[in-house]
DNA sequence: CGTGGCCCCTGTGGGC
DNA sequence: TGCCCACAGGGGCCAC
């Protein structure tokens, strides 16, 4: 579901309501949606524990409980709720993976697939309502991370943030690439935060055919690839995301992007720019959707 | 090593 | 109406 704009999105919703919170309680529903660094399989990839004929004790997860949330961060698709301990969690939404903020008193949207809850309590010690991470499809989880380090060194990891991306960047990671550039930008180490949707938008926008090899493509095609990816993302982030069945911000509110995609979800209907039918096709194991008329490829 | 293929999981929409 | 298949905003792991 979520790709930068969506997770941006719920950053900057959760950011406004649970900062200052402090956490003081959790219920953890399913327990395989947790990864720790101590467990002793999963460690941080986490690893299917439903698979085990037997579950192994790993230690109790720290979930900040009795801890205060001094910031909500986030790079790429990754979101990362940080407490004044330097305790941290990071949750990945996969592709559904949703976070509901629901105050006090206030009933959840949706109650079925919620795996963790917690509580949280106000500054002045009021109820601050509650946090939720749901996720039906499981795809999306939640890690525990014991320091500041830990949280750095997983998002070494990943390559520079979409809405600052430069030419550079990309081809200083994909430049020697024999792979499609819709596969080197699905590619979280390249660029973190794009995905199926926003990668097919930045193609179009920067009129670059997705199957091109990464290694075809000239310094100034990079910066304009660049370029393009900035703006469409930012774009998106304006609107709120793009809301095709699942995603929802905290508060519940859909976004408003999709009205604005050229290419994704379009196949068979006109170009926007030249009128030719725009084709599906499958790259990177993901539906593809481009103008042959428009975006160029460097044979 | 880089890369493509397969798999994880649930829900939904279309065709028959 | 119901069944079955294809497909969905992601990414880890495993052969080549």
């Amino acid at each position: 579901m979520p790709e930068l704009p969506e997770v941006e999105t719920v950053r900057r919703s959760l950011e406004a309501r649970i900062v200052g919170c402090s956490v003081t309680g959790v219920i953890v529903r399913r327990r395989e949606v947790i990864a720790t660094p101590s467990d002793p399989e999963g460690g941080f990839s986490r690893q299917r524990p439903a698979k085990r004929r037997r579950p192994k004790r790993v230690a109790k997860p720290d979930l900040l409980v009795g801890r205060s949330i001094e910031s909500v961060r986030r790079r790429g698709k990754q979101l990362a709720i940080v407490t004044d301990s330097g305790h941290a969690v990071l949750i990945h939404l996969g592709m559904t993976g949703e976070l509901m903020a629901p105050g006090p008193g206030e009933r959840l949207r949706a109650a079925d697939h919620c795996h963790v809850l917690w509580t949280l309590r106000a500054q002045d010690g009021q109820p601050a309502g509650r946090l939720v991470f749901r996720d039906p499809r499981r795809f999306g989880g939640i890690w525990t991370l014991p320091t500041p380090n830990a949280l750095a060194a997983r998002w070494d990891e990943l390559g520079p943030d979409g809405l600052t991306v430069t030419g550079a960047e990309l081809a200083a990671r994909l430049g020697r690439s024999a792979r499609s550039l819709k596969a080197g930008l699905l590619d979280q180490t390249a660029v973190a935060g794009v995905g199926n949707i926003y990668a097919d938008e930045s193609l179009f926008d920067a009129r670059l055919a997705p199957a091109n090899p990464c290694k075809r493509l000239s310094a100034q095609e990079w910066d304009s690839l660049a370029s393009s990816i900035r703006r469409i993302l930012s774009r998106a982030v304006s609107l709120g995301g793009s809301t095709i069945r699942d995603y929802r911000a905290p508060d519940g509110s859909t976004g408003k992007a999709a009205a604005r995609h050229q290419v994704y979800g379009r196949a068979g209907l006109p170009c926007p720019a030249c009128d030719q039918r725009l084709i599906s096709t499958t790259l990177a194991q993901r539906t593809t959707v481009w103008c042959p008329g428009c975006q160029t490829a460097n044979p």
